[in-house]
DNA sequence: AAATTGAATTGAAAGTAAACGAAAGCTGCG
DNA sequence: CGCAGCTTTCGTTTACTTTCAATTCAATTT
């Protein structure tokens, strides 16, 4: 039997997966009346987590934003939460790093909590966030201007913010990875940074999982011999993972 | 036996593993009390570190947090909230501004979501997260080095970024008023900081709560009469209000 | 456009488990 | 000893859910 709390949070997680519920069915889903789940569902629309509608309720934007992250989550959580903590385990104490935005960098940050001495620099809300717990971890933050979308900052300020310091790795998540044109990404500006953070940085660490490989964005970051380390999972497709051992790029693979 | 400091690192390790928890469960298992496990879970949810529900306790995240079925207990709520939503009221649509950092702006940042084309620059994590709901507000972030406390950057960085843009407006939250000292607060970077929000801004606008007047802070950021508005409650000082006339400050009063 | 109709919503009352508050009891420490 | 910090007990209060009746709503049919 779930409590009120958890039931309305696998409410808003089902109204944002099928983008509407109805009452009755939601009713018979967690075994309570139709009153309780009405005040759910009001309690809810009072929060702005859903739109409430007669007979039940549709997803609101707000949440399709912020669950946006959650859900790319869920696909492949699993993998990325351990090429999270295998990336973290790079990380000495005492050292500073930048940690890219994005799910898997966030999987990175999390595991970062008993770490010391360690300063990140990042451009993602959501990797400043998971920081927060990490009280011996200095958190810097490049700012710039938000995209909504992917949680992050970009754009001039923040490249320049970057170019004043210099760090010992740069922890990068990828959109695309191809071993003749190298690591891509879709949007320019993020593109654009990305390679800032390279210029910025001693050792540059590529976390991504296996999905990745073979699949190229539109912008280019910079080539695959360039990367001095990859993190990824056992799905890497064999000519890239020999490409990558002949480029002199360090490779940890992780099981599944 | 374990003490309370165990016992409550271990509830912590326990609802991150197993998502939930009960207050009947926790009590048999660490052999104390209901009301012990009580005051425990609670305590644990003022830190953030887990969610209380009736019965126990959920494991924390935005959502959860979000969830969470008591609102903050923080008597001044109320009040901010109105002097956010009037603040608010005072930003036209296609103005660019600058919100400090701080509840009491974070409740202005809820009330723009109906603005169009207004530009938010910010130093507060907090003030960024409410904006991501605003759909035609880009926000800007100052950067800097974080500080936990207060979930807000500071330092040169953000200093330098600042004063490469020029603001229609800016919003300033202050630990403390006084007629003759001006505008305090307790944390120098934040002083510094604040001082260069005010030199590129057209217009100063402190919203503050009345129970910070007649109280100073260590750090001057600037005197009373360089401030264009002020947006309080009902509280304020009779000798401050009349003061603040004569020195040509406009003043918005919310009856409370 | 008005009337009809069945579903959805609201409001009040009641039951139950949980939470709270105050006072008293422990425990360890200077 | 006497204080401080936890913990317990116990009586009271609150939160949540359900039931049931009354009302509103939306979409037809008349």
């Amino acid at each position: 039997m779930l409590n009120t709390i958890e039931r309305r949070h696998e409410i808003v997680q089902l109204v944002f997966k099928q983008e509407r519920v109805q009452v009755p069915e939601l009713a018979q889903l967690f075994g309570v009346s139709t009153v309780t789940i009405r005040n759910d569902l009001n309690e809810l629309d009072e929060k702005g987590l859903l739109v409430r509608s007669r007979g039940g309720a549709v997803a609101s934007n707000r949440l399709t934003q912020e669950l946006s992250l959650k859900e790319k989550h869920d696909a492949n959580r699993g993998i990325k939460e351990r090429l999270g903590k295998f990336a973290a385990s790079l990380i000495k104490d005492g050292e500073s790093i930048i940690l890219d935005s994005g799910t898997t960098t966030e999987e990175v940050a999390k595991n970062l909590t008993n770490h010391h001495g360690v300063v990140v620099m990042t451009n993602g809300l959501n990797v400043a966030h998971s920081l927060l717990n990490a009280s011996s971890v200095e958190v810097l933050m490049t700012g710039g201007t938000l995209r909504k979308k992917s949680l992050s900052f970009y754009g001039r300020q923040a490249e320049q913010h970057l170019q004043q310091y210099h760090f010992d790795k740069l922890i990068l998540g990828v959109d695309g990875f191809e071993k003749d044109i190298g690591i891509t990404t879709h949007f320019e500006l993020e593109a654009l940074l990305n390679r800032v953070m390279c210029e910025v940085s001693r050792e540059i660490i590529v976390v991504t999982d296996s999905s990745k490989f073979n699949r190229k964005g539109v912008h280019k970051i910079i080539s695959a011999s360039e990367v001095n380390t990859v993190v990824t999972d056992s799905g890497i497709p064999a000519d890239i993972k020999t490409a990558l051992e002949n480029a002199g790029v360090q490779l940890h693979i992780i099981d599944l």
